[in-house]
DNA sequence: GAAACCAAATCGTCATACTTTTGGGCTGTG
DNA sequence: CACAGCCCAAAAGTATGACGATTTGGTTTC
């Protein structure tokens, strides 16, 4: 997932600094000053930078040097950006944006997962669901996780849209960051664990309308916590 | 918008080519076979192959050279690649995901501009209705198509959620593309234009329920169109 | 036949030199 | 003093040669 080598060394440095503010808007860096800061080659450096003017975090220009650009032009759904929101200052702003998303995206998903699930995928959200519950009883926060993130990211790939497919990593990464961040109750909702059950349920009896309505119970019922959380 | 120098002008030529499957997953290239072929540079070269990483279009490997990744794993919400697709051979199953996405987003973006949009993007998009109406009317396909976009993009940033508002250009690369490629009626639905103009109105009302009630409709009834054009 | 080893292929990094663009200062003139 | 145009230096862009690192696959040896 990673890039890697020394660009992406120099890419841990200097995309969670950009996209937490630490750098901001407008600021202005020279290929050489990074040299010398990172003791790297030139041609490092300018890889690295080639990928941050990928996802638009910077723009280079000749006899000016490598400008920070506006937020708004950000590749906001790049999942290194997303990752690097999460970690920095603007968590609570990139939550609530992915929050919206989730809202919108993951009850279409599981409605269209009703519709196009594999018989795999319906069998895998049963015993997810079924996980999902066990783990919640005995208390352990950390497989609970794995399988609340491996359910969401089932249904967003049963979908068969490859779009919605895609948002499962960052969907993860949301729900890993609310846990890492203690935005969550320390004990699993009882209520919460009811409704993925009853996703599950749905989609596997093909009730496109009452997978939607759950999940969308389910997603807007995060999102009012980390409102709450957030203020 | 474009990534410029040789580094571009080479992404062109690959970017296309992956995107569209003319080079297919597991394909590999080497380095200097690239070099070769455009007749440019390694640093070139490695540049455009970086960017073409970051979007996981390609994996890089030493002694092996560089394989062309599996589609599940490509960024398919980078802008660039976006285009590509719907520039080449799965255009219609891009168009697809991308109708869905808009069916899921859309209507969640026009509720959340009903709450927070401005004074000044409500006046734009009373503006925006009324002159496509006018287009339509003259049956002035450009400008209808430049009003249209700039109609749902102004949705989307009024929304005032960032990752909406960057699905706007998204969005327009699709409205774009199906003008071009002739997957719409040759006349603006009144229909259509009517709902434009409710969704405009509810917004400027701050009445979130009609708002996404009659964006629904619009990109439902888009996406209805789109599945029968192309069967 | 299996395991260890060696060699070739290819990317990764560095150092350096040259080219191209461009912003800002300098100069001269009205 | 204001303004226009020219010129220069600074910074990125490109090219190239050399070397290092790593993985793969075949070959040798036991």
């Amino acid at each position: 997932m990673e890039i890697q080598g020394l660009p992406g060394r120099l890419l841990d440095e200097l995309g969670p600094a950009i996209a937490s503010g630490e750098i901001p808007e407008g600021a202005v860096l020279r290929g050489e000053e990074l040299e010398d800061r990172f003791g790297v080659s030139r041609t490092v450096v300018r890889e690295a930078v080639r990928i941050l003017e990928g996802m638009r975090l910077v723009a280079s220009r000749r006899r000016v040097g490598i400008t920070v650009q506006p937020k708004s032009v950000w590749d906001v759904f790049d999942p290194l950006v997303i990752r690097w929101r999460l970690a920095g200052a603007d968590r609570s702003a990139q939550l609530r944006s992915l929050g919206s998303l989730r809202v919108a995206v993951e009850p279409a998903a599981a409605a269209l997962a009703a519709a196009h699930a594999s018989d795999d995928d319906r069998r895998r959200l049963s015993a997810l669901a079924v996980e999902l519950t066990m783990s919640a009883r005995a208390a352990d926060l950390t497989t609970f996780l794995r399988h609340d993130i491996d359910f969401h990211a089932t249904v967003l790939r049963a979908s068969g849209n490859e779009m919605f497919a895609h948002l499962g990593d960052t969907v993860g990464a949301v729900l890993t960051g609310r846990t890492e961040y203690h935005l969550m109750p320390h004990q699993p909702e009882p209520y919460a664990i009811r409704l993925h059950r009853e996703v599950a349920e749905a989609i596997c009896a093909g009730d496109a309308v009452r997978a939607e309505q759950g999940m969308r119970t389910i997603v807007t019922g995060a999102l009012e916590e980390l409102n709450q959380q957030l203020g």
